[in-house]
DNA sequence: TCGAGTAATACTCAGATCGAGTAAGACTTG
DNA sequence: CAAGTCTTACTCGATCTGAGTATTACTCGA
């Protein structure tokens, strides 16, 4: 933008017309499994396939299009509080000349985290959208699969610095809790003593309500002690990922 | 994108117009200094204002889009070897309705990590153009003080645990020379001991040549080793910047 | 009601890493 | 030649790490 030629010799039809949108790869955490909401296409081109939810953008701000997006697609609305702890970040943009065989189109892609939602409803707008783990979600129309690819690996590496867990977990949550998003995201197993240690020593990730659960967990164990989100928007020291030699080079 | 309705149904009419540009905020250190390339606005809006270079999109991907310009702006020749060590990724995007007063922009934005480039050279497309330091990069047109600012964060966090530095360097540089970029990017003085052996100790971070420099340092001090960057992608453990607790909260 | 299994929490310990400081040379300029 | 600079190497105590053990409170099913 701005070039300083910008009236001075601009002339739209100099360049092709750019059709702007917004793909949302909204996670969710399901049963212990990390899951990212999609969309079954049903017109060319890729009909059949899954898709991540998006669409045009309108008199909005990026966000305010992301946002829409996913409240369409899962039912629930804005504004009412249903989204409220939804997280949302913008991604990257994707603009391959021929990404949309039909015309020139380039995507804002943005992120969302959210606690565990409900099944998009039937009857809505969002009667084809769906809740799958994401090692499922494979041959997704346009250049969707590395549009995700790319959204798990900014998650997983959030997790490392930032206390996005949280943003998975309800108000209220247990180092278990905790624990299980990062085992989810990370797909690897944690060793529990250390993290319950990491956590607690990390200021401003969580905070304790003076609460325990009510009861033990489903398979036996004593009660746990309930914390909520802490201040803190960076995680010092972070909690890094297990090593793993080939994520270096 | 990618609305199953998009053909059927979708009117043009229905949407805005939105053009679609690249900004581009290229960094080199010149004299021990982190500068950022900007371009002189000769026109409405913002006329004599300082600007991020930058333009339309043509028929191109969007990082081909921001190399252009950034060639264009520097005067550089692309392809020839000049631009071949610039390190080019995307920054993010920017697209406020209203943050360009004519039309609605969305803006890509690119970051480029540069050694030390010269001073575009008068005559060409890029007289205009110049270095300047970032702490004298204030009042820029548009949104570019937020996009600027974004951009050095991400260098600054991407200093910690990525090899970027030696994107700022020669093809071979001692130590000391890395510990100026860091120096300059960050505006931290670095403790030279502990520096040298962390940066050793990286696998993968620098690689040694076996050569030494030809001279000691300007003003005195004893030839240094020669290094060339390594292959890592990823610094482990990483080079964390002096810890500042105003930064976690 | 009891016994086995599970999970929350606390601890120990050895090794890695950290920041800060000291030190020995090698080289510059004046 | 003297004074100052800079590279490189080393030391030290504090902190953080992963791995393992221990204790205890709870669950479930027999």
């Amino acid at each position: 933008m701005d070039e300083t030629s910008f009236l001075a010799g601009y002339d739209p039809r100099d360049y092709p017309a750019i059709a702007v949108t917004v793909d949302v790869v909204a996670l969710t955490i399901r049963g212990g499994r990390l899951c990212v909401l999609l969309v079954e296409r049903g017109e060319q081109p890729f009909a059949g396939h899954r898709a991540l939810p998006g669409g045009f953008v309108r008199e909005e701000t990026l966000g305010e299009a992301a946002l829409r997006e996913l409240a369409e697609e899962t039912g629930l609305t804005p504004g009412t509080g249903e989204l409220d702890r939804v997280h949302l970040e913008q991604l990257q943009t994707y603009g391959d000349p021929h990404r949309d065989p039909r015309m020139r189109v380039v995507s804002v892609a943005y992120l969302a985290f959210a606690p565990s939602l409900p099944e998009p409803t039937a009857g809505s707008d969002a009667a084809r959208a769906y809740w799958v783990p994401v090692e499922e979600a494979k041959d997704l129309a346009f250049d969707h699969d590395g549009i995700l690819a790319d959204g798990l690996e900014r998650a997983r590496a959030k997790l490392e610095y930032t206390p996005l867990a949280t943003a998975f977990t309800g108000a209220e949550f247990t180092i278990g809790d905790l624990r299980q998003v990062y085992t989810a995201v990370w797909g690897e197993e944690l060793h529990a003593g250390n993290f319950h240690r990491k956590v607690l020593s990390v200021p401003g990730f969580v905070e304790s309500t003076g609460e325990t659960t009510a009861r033990g967990g489903e398979r036996g164990g004593p009660r746990a002690r309930l914390y909520r989100a802490g201040d803190a928007r960076l995680l010092h020291p972070a909690l890094l990922r297990p090593t793993r030699e080939d994520r270096v080079r």
